[in-house]
DNA sequence: CTGTTAGCGCCTTCAA
DNA sequence: TTGAAGGCGCTAACAG
């Protein structure tokens, strides 16, 4: 129990007016006279008054805090997505409570948490959400927004880039450029854009007459995808191009081949990853890959979150936006 | 303005008992009979009932949420960092708070944010506090636990890796190797363990009757420490070894090396960088670095951070925790 | 413009 | 064990 906080009656006695008035005070529409605000705050500066953000939720009902659910800290695509999704929502008065969860963990406890937080909107980051769960934040008007996460359910808005397109040109690019034997590293079972790149993937090359070479999941993990790059290329004849869910697990092939196969990229194998992180553009990997459109995509996230949030109703949402293929130096030129 | 949403009362009401009975049976340390318990669960369960947070939280004047600012999330040591202490403070039943500020950024506004949100713990990773904020926090006692910064006040506690030693190990051990035109890579002009690690390095170097070969600012960001490095490497003759303040730059440095000046690691240019993070493992590097000890440091920010708020007293501590240099392939052997 | 008066949703003595 | 009653710190009508 901490002890008593200086509150707004203190500053009212010290300033000689009433509760209300410092009340007014502090709330951007109050209407003070310029004589009254300066004695308010020259005794609120005195005892260090600072209005209490709970109370004032409390009775405004509105606790001005978005959830943040998200996992994958590790992949730095979701780092930065993070960051600047909490710079938007900062820069417009909310504030961020922030959820950790496993990549494939379920969410049911954190959802209830933020259940009962108050939070006004919910952004999922490539965290799943239970159908009971979006019905509840339904039922509540709290406007939900996944990125990169499906949910069967119509309630939730969700923004995501176009997988199924990005694997698709995966496919078809690997075949125009002659190779033959593509495998695939997904990433988790549970996750909805592998699927859909994944499918994208396997439908080019099934237009072209292929099929995919091999496949393993690597669950968006660099260590795991060390591993399955490692199944892929133990029996001969091995892939002469992987496609990874993304890039962190394409570079943890590309690191792989080079360490333990001594593999050449892309003379010997060529890789492609997905999101297009900072890594992806280093000198060391020169990664082809699809540049998923993450400013675009925070900031329809946080635009639908946010409209939802003020107009207090639902109108869910799918955006899908467009990927951009980015050539680099990891796949074999033909000819 | 939100719709009413179902009260501990509605579920009274339907239960046919008091609204206290509701409120013990949503308590832990309530006494309730089971079978009113029982009558209770069933009413909140039918109304999809759940204990608001923030009316709980004003009436007994404990939020249970610790607010964590952050700079540089771009940087995987602080990404990781940021999820483990998450995952501490989550399964400790907090709820975290999320500021991000850019890394030389002042934290006026944000800090006047957490101070109003009632947070009851700080946790400062690679992020600055003003000595009038430290004052206010401990006027407050709210307590403050800094993670790789210093503020000049004695109020807050404070977690670092032992950064003089670590710049202080790189310094020797290149001399150690034979090398003989060392520079350094520095982070921010503000940040205190920069300033440590240089420091270390410096006296290194001294006691062996070297000098820092140049020196120049990275500000811990990738790009920047590019930037830094072709400075560093422009005019002859260039440095024989690079020690970097973080990883983040060295491996910047790595790249630019080998990209642009065509050099090789370590049989032209040694390396050595500080954190130890992942990427530093990875064959690419093979980065030689002074590695942080990233748990221990988050449980001993948890532990620090935990026991104060428990106890509501504040007791500062500054905790140093020992640093192990990591001998990987990216300094060249003596002879 | 200012003060008075009700609460926001919940926890917590205090009696019963 | 249960219910009644009084706030937590603040905002928002409502009169004056």
């Amino acid at each position: 129990m901490k002890r008593r906080s200086v509150t707004s009656y203190d500053v009212a006695r010290l300033a000689g007016v009433s509760q209300s008035a410092v009340s007014r005070c502090f709330s951007p529409k109050g209407s003070i006279s310029a004589k009254t605000r300066e004695k308010v705050l020259a005794a609120a500066r005195q005892l260090g008054y600072r209005p209490n953000t709970i109370a004032r939720s409390l009775i405004t009902r509105s606790s001005r805090t978005v959830a943040v659910v998200v996992s994958q800290l590790d992949n730095p695509f979701y780092a930065l997505t993070l960051a600047r999704a909490s710079r938007t929502f900062q820069s417009e008065g909310y504030h961020l409570l922030l959820f950790l969860v496993s990549a494939d963990g379920d969410t049911t406890d954190v959802m209830s948490e933020i259940l009962q937080s108050q939070a006004e909107g919910i952004l999922m980051l490539a965290a799943s959400l239970t159908t009971p769960f979006a019905q509840e934040c339904v039922d509540r008007s709290i406007p939900v927004v996944m990125i990169n996460r499906t949910v069967d359910f119509t309630g939730v808005s969700q923004v995501s880039s176009d997988n199924y397109h990005g694997g698709y040109w995966a496919g078809s690019y690997l075949v125009s450029q002659g190779h033959r034997r593509m495998a695939f590293i997904n990433g988790l079972v549970s996750s909805s854009t592998g699927a859909y790149r994944r499918r994208g993937f396997l439908d080019a090359l099934l237009s072209q007459g292929f099929s995919c070479w091999a496949e393993e999941y690597g669950e968006y993990h660099f260590d795991k995808a060390r591993e399955a790059t490692r199944r892929l290329f133990t029996k001969q004849p091995y892939p002469d191009a992987v496609f990874a869910a993304n890039d962190h697990m394409a570079i943890a092939a590309v690191e792989t081949l080079r360490a333990e196969f001594g593999l050449r990229i892309p003379e010997d194998v060529s890789v492609i990853g997905f999101d297009d992180t900072p890594l992806a553009a280093w000198p060391s990997y020169q990664l082809t890959t699809v540049r998923q459109p993450v400013e675009d995509m925070v900031a329809a996230a946080a635009e639908l979150l946010l409209g939802q949030m003020r107009e207090g109703k639902l109108s869910p949402v799918q955006r899908i936006l467009p990927v951009v293929p980015i050539l680099r130096g990891s796949v074999r030129q033909r000819g």
